[in-house]
DNA sequence: TAAACAATGTGATATTTTCTTACATGAATG
DNA sequence: CATTCATGTAAGAAAATATCACATTGTTTA
């Protein structure tokens, strides 16, 4: 459902309402965004305005922090968050040649020996 | 899904933000609030709160305008549409008792030979 | 046709909300 | 114990919104 995850992500609400919706302050709300734990937009006066996703990620920020888990932490979460969701969103974009599985199935076997070099092999592999 | 119009029913949305989803002025807004058509919730400092089922009717109220319906005619279209959920509301609110059952069929058979009088029967239907 | 009405624009002024920046503070941590 | 982290708080400026009044432009109506 596209128009579903366009709506979640509509930046239409004012701090004011998002503090109310997650039960935080403006300073913890800013805070988090100088931490890059969101990304909330600017409106032409530069007030920011947040999507649902923005409160639906301030409550799970909010829960981490309930759990111990400090800034860094949370922010190493997101980074392998972001990674997984990149690596599938490449996968997705350019699929494997019959040129690329060759050459991967032909380096799995140079492995397989233990001699593959720091640099990559120094002979052609095909 | 009772959830979903609760969210649909939330007021979290500044007049500025309405303004660009329904492209109406504050004007026209407050305006259309002033005519009964729509009760945007304020917030503790009295600023306009409105609900995305707010800015659903603040479209259709946009559409009707443009097939040349006025205010008047809008406010109708809104009172009866009210008055038929009120009675839906009322039907679910109090189902009908065997009782109440027995008497409509009783009713029913009686009015098949158009014997009906105006102020219903005079006679004990039970 | 003049007057009235309907829907909206505009301007003034007050209040509320939000912004940034800076300093304060208590708890955790090395 | 000195730092760092996460948050509170205060000041001053800028933006958003409120109400109220008057203006404008079509459309009815007497």
């Amino acid at each position: 459902m596209k128009e579903k995850e366009l709506r979640r992500s509509l930046a239409v609400l004012p701090i004011g309402t998002v503090m109310k919706l997650a039960s935080l302050s403006a300073r913890q709300i800013r805070y988090y965004e100088e931490q890059g734990l969101i990304q909330p937009e600017r409106n032409a006066g530069n007030r920011r305005m947040f999507s649902l996703n923005d409160v639906d990620r301030l409550l799970e920020i909010k829960d981490y922090l309930a759990d111990g888990i400090n800034m860094a932490g949370i922010k190493e979460i997101y980074a392998q968050q972001q990674q997984k969701a990149a690596q599938q969103a490449e996968a997705l974009a350019q699929p494997l040649t019959d040129i690329d599985v060759r050459r991967i199935l032909h380096d799995e076997f140079l492995n397989i020996g233990g001699l593959k070099t720091k640099d990559g092999p120094e002979y052609p592999t095909h």
